[in-house]
DNA sequence: CAACGTTGTGTACCCTCGTACACATGGGAT
DNA sequence: ATCCCATGTGTACGAGGGTACACAACGTTG
């Protein structure tokens, strides 16, 4: 089976090597050497399997979306119910999310942020969030999956960028008014911890 | 007094260079050198002024943040007006910002989100965030300008990330879910002009 | 007026980086 | 078995980086 000196083992060590670095140090601190030390391989192989840094981060970006789509398959069971209250598992999987693994969500970030200047990364964080509001879009329509990826973006952004902590009371709060926005009025059917009808702030 | 030889405009001079240079090249191309070669001063000048780099950034970014000072003032004089729709105003705010100055925005968010890996920038960026949400919270109480100002961060994210083009009308939606969200079960007038009472929750 | 110290400038050093390229290895075709 | 080339490795080189430090200019002070 093909495999004669081909190791894809050695190219998934690498990125794992890059995500490593980048946790520690950030997009700064990545160089061929760095992932080459951090990966114990030579620096020819990391050259070798990633012609350009780019093409590196991108692999890693790649994979470190996958760290919420796993935070999803876990704690994401609900989400798929249209019997639940949909806020409420947003904010319970966000606060999974970043509580969970918040040098990982420190470093997904960084990553997913770097799509600002790096065109290379454009497509697949686009995809990524593209991917996330398509799975809200289930429960709600499009307007109000989208509304409500960029209202989780900008929350979490808020707490990693103060190193304050996750208020998942907060957050649920607020998303539930962009997710009921539009069918105002109407009481949800399932209670969950919090009043259907939010009638406090904060 | 007696500044003969003391220029105080060198050292702005360095900072507009570190700002179009962070615009050029993005915060990656910024180094002592490029700063010093755009604003034609020697390389001395630049580590005399700014021991290190992030000194430069945080200056930088202090700036920067000027630009959507600047944005209010020009065009949000109706912020304040407690008789205008809140939602709108900043909806049209945050257009006039983005598409005004599309580049400065994206050096702005750049800068702004550099914070999360530099410890250094997190002091101005935190401040910066605080005087938006004070600002916002003048016309409702501070959760809700929390959660605005989370808001459009994350579309603004969204609009830079994918490079799309910004949507006033879906912004205004959303925001008006959020800032009208916690008075009122009621469904919000489509025709947006028709301002519902704003007013604080307390 | 002259010496001195603060302020500003120019240069040189050493480091790390990406890239290129010569060299090793071993499976598959003949 | 032999040759070939995709696969993998090690090293050397030029570019550019931050920092250190010697030097120039000028205000101050005795």
């Amino acid at each position: 089976m093909a495999a004669r000196r081909y190791d894809p083992e050695r190219r998934q060590r690498i990125i794992d090597a890059a995500i490593r670095v980048v946790g520690a140090k950030g997009i700064a601190g990545l160089s061929h050497r760095t992932v080459a030390a951090e990966a114990d391989v030579p620096l020819g192989s990391t050259t070798y399997h990633f012609k350009t840094l780019d093409d590196l981060l991108v692999a890693a970006l790649r994979q470190a979306n996958e760290g919420f789509a796993k935070v999803v398959r876990e704690h994401g069971g609900a989400l798929a119910d249209p019997g639940a209250d949909l806020a409420a598992e947003l904010a319970r999987l966000t606060g999974a999310w970043l509580d969970g693994d918040r040098p990982g969500a420190e470093l997904e970030y960084e990553l997913y942020l770097a799509a600002l200047r790096r065109p290379a990364l454009r497509p697949v964080a686009a995809e990524w969030c593209e991917q996330v509001t398509e799975l809200i879009a289930r429960r709600t329509d499009r307007v109000t999956a989208r509304a409500t990826v960029a209202l989780i973006d900008g929350v979490c952004l808020q707490v990693l960028l103060t190193g304050g902590a996750y208020d998942e009371a907060y957050a649920h709060e607020v998303l539930a008014r962009v997710i009921d926005g539009p069918q105002a009025g109407e009481p949800r059917p399932d209670g969950e911890t919090g009043s259907p009808r939010r009638g406090r702030a904060g």
